[in-house]
RNA sequence: GGCCCCAUAGCUCAACCGGAUAGAGCACUCGCCUUCUAAGCGAGCGGUUGCAGGUUCGAGUCCUGCUGGGGUCGCCA
């Protein structure tokens, strides 16, 4: 099991399989056993899909397209509902549908099918789900962490959400690149550069530099940073051209410029590997903004060589909207001027230095060269949808990249309680690290007041706190849709009760615990037999997973996995409080406790998926 | 001001191509540990999907207008 040939599902061409092949969803199967009636009776087969049912009172899937197939075909919904009815034949997938209402089809699927089923995703090394039909060459670019910015809370959805979508791609058969694209290029370097200049009074006392450098840590770029940062938007004319000037400097070459940087950018880079390590995340390549670097001149040669650049105001634009495309934009008089839209890109600064743009650009050039992607995802904040826009229509007309390979996957702000973006009590940004220490904190406090095998050692006791605090982070951040902001509260999501992450590696506990009390008691798995109502919800749960999976690879969404793992956590829940498994006896003892392993390890992979560790107590 | 996003139960969030009685969790009320981890399970309570129109057999979902909130509008990233 478990080759990419064996993978194939040798009815997927079949138009009514007579038999119900389990690699396939119970949806899919099903819908391909509609279509096929839908074709016999001259109906479009596109309108012929079955999903899982709201109303579970009424069967377990459902299929509405009989209402639009009759509008298409001038007859009677119910008419339609009625011939497709009679048209199913009785298979061992499903019993001939019930039409309810005006014209909805209910299917309930047979105990035969969905042991099959469960059976299968028992035996499979992927757990049911399906492998994408053609593989395609990924860059997931995510994480963004800044050389002289530590990783704080405003990191966190990046680096959870694109580590998530890289994983999912990778599990679907894409061959992936999750890349951390360093924030350690642009302005902010001159801008630290600068800082440093006047905190030891220049550059030319060599020694003094050295001594300095070697000192540095990230904690003072931490400082630094936003203190000149502020100055420059305060309106420190000085300071904005003096750190212009080290950026241009930087960028042009300058020997004493690149070596500073080179001191920050190593004590940066070793500090957030130490952090991403922390939460899980990594990254196949470590490249950032200044990578993209040396591709920059033969660029900007070659964008001119287009006839693409324009000189304005002393800077070069390269112009993305197309005609007609305009918008009104209110000046700093209170005039309005109607402008076009996009902007432009800014490709060279008025001092001669390349802007992030120009670095995304050049790093776009250099992707495919290198990974030779057909898609690039970006995972950045959703208040970067103007910027990709004007990136990726610019990287279009270069001919780089087609604009269809160009995705920007943005995201919401995670806010505090009061519902701006996160801040500590004091105002201040909350590091990452001080973040997933509180969460530490409180399932130490769970643990301790747990005392059920409680013989754990203080490294074991550690790793499980330090896994539950990432999950329950994580969780909570991916349960949202990536789309929107939501309100971070830790107290919530550590509450270690309904809907999150320490209630999914408990449930995975718990089955880790039978089968090793199984494992003991020398029982073993056996064949799969679906007779118990919990049973059979948990085996639908079991093949929803493909469903759920293809939906987060389709948006990019991982938040219909998460919701799948609660499913699949609560479905458990509910099979083990109603099904003994060692308590019970013979074949049934024997298919429930394959029902046990085939829960957990799809729910570990899910977790997985979701960036998630699970411990082996808890 | 232009453009983009959002508004769903007291709170935090779901709802696949427009489908049936809009779902979870928290909070609140009640029941369940002699039984594989009670961080659990079951039941109850809770809704004019911001407002007003429109499209249609059918709208939380699509269209128009409005209200409220957030974001963004070239030399930061």
């Amino acid at each position: 099991m478990g080759s990419r040939r064996a993978r194939r599902c040798l009815h997927s061409d079949c138009p009514l399989p007579t038999a119900y092949c389990p690699m396939k969803d119970l949806a899919t199967a099903l819908s391909a056993a509609n279509a096929a009636v839908f074709t016999e009776l001259g109906l479009d087969p596109k309108h012929a899909d079955v999903r899982r049912s709201d109303r579970p009172d009424l069967g377990e899937f459902q299929a509405n397209g009989a209402l639009a197939v009759a509008k298409a075909a001038g007859k009677k919904p119910q008419e339609v509902a009625q011939s497709v009815a009679a048209g199913w034949k009785a298979t061992d997938l499903a019993q001939t549908p019930t039409i309810a209402g005006p014209g909805f089809l209910n299917f309930t699927v047979t105990p035969e099918a969905l042991g099959k089923r469960a059976q299968f995703v028992a035996d499979d090394a992927h757990a049911g789900a399906s492998a994408v039909e053609t593989k395609r060459r990924v860059v997931v670019d995510y994480g963004g962490p800044n050389v002289a910015k530590g990783m704080h809370v405003g990191h966190l959805r990046a680096s959870i959400i694109g580590e998530s979508v890289k994983r999912i791609y990778r599990f679907r058969g894409d061959e992936v690149w999750g890349d951390a694209h360093f924030g350690d290029w642009g302005f902010q370097m001159g801008l630290v550069i600068t800082a440093l200049e006047d905190e030891i009074g220049g550059f030319d006392d060599r020694a003094k530099l050295d001594a300095r450098l070697k000192a540095l840590t990230l904690d003072q770029l931490e400082a630094i940073y936003p203190t000149y940062a502020k100055r420059v938007k305060e309106g420190d004319i000085d300071v904005r051209d003096r750190a212009r000037k080290a950026t241009a400097a930087l960028q042009g070459g300058s020997a004493l410029h690149r070596e500073i940087w080179k001191a920050m950018h190593d004590v940066s880079m070793a500090a957030q590997k130490r952090d991403f390590a922390s939460l899980g995340v990594d990254f196949d390549l470590w490249l950032g903004e200044s990578d993209a670097d040396p591709l920059i001149p033969d660029m900007v040669k070659d964008l001119d060589a287009k006839g693409l650049l324009e000189d304005d105001q002393g800077a070069r634009i390269l112009r993305v909207a197309k005609p007609g495309e305009t918008k009104k934009k209110k000046r700093d008089d209170g005039t309005i001027v109607e402008v076009e839209s996009p902007d432009p890109l800014l490709v060279v600064s008025s001092e001669g230095s390349a802007m992030y743009g120009t670095t995304d650009l050049a790093t776009i050039v250099q992707r495919m060269r290198d990974q030779k992607p057909d898609l690039i995802l970006y995972c950045v904040d959703q208040r970067q949808a103007d910027h990709f826009e004007q990136v990726y229509r610019a990287a279009a007309k270069a001919g780089y990249a087609s604009r269809e390979m160009l995705e920007h996957i943005g995201f919401g702000t995670m806010n505090g309680p009061d519902g701006t973006p996160f801040k500590t009590r004091a105002g201040g940004v909350l590091k990452l690290q001080d973040l997933i220490g509180q969460a530490e904190e409180k399932a130490r406090e769970r643990l301790r007041e747990n005392e059920v095998d409680t013989n754990f050692s203080k490294e074991e006791f550690e790793d499980i706190a330090h896994k539950v605090a990432i999950a329950a982070i994580k969780f909570a951040d991916l349960s949202n849709f990536r789309g929107t902001s939501y309100i971070f509260d830790l107290d919530r999501f550590m509450s270690f009760e309904g809907k999150t992450g320490p209630y999914l590696l408990y449930q995975a506990v718990r089955i880790k615990s039978i089968l090793r009390k199984a494992e003991e008691q020398g029982v073993k798995p056996g064949a799969i037999a679906i007779e118990h109502e919990a049973e059979r919800s948990l085996a639908l749960a079991l093949d929803a997973f493909d469903g759920a999976l293809r939906a987060a690879y389709d948006k990019k969404a991982p938040h219909f996995l998460a919701e799948h793992a609660y499913n699949l956590a609560q479905a458990f829940s509910g099979f083990f409080a109603n099904c003994p498994i060692l308590q019970s006896n013979g074949a049934i003892r024997a298919s429930r406790l394959a029902l046990a392993a085939a829960a957990l390890k799809q729910l570990t992979l899910t977790l997985d998926l979701l960036g998630i560790d699970v411990p082996e107590r808890m």
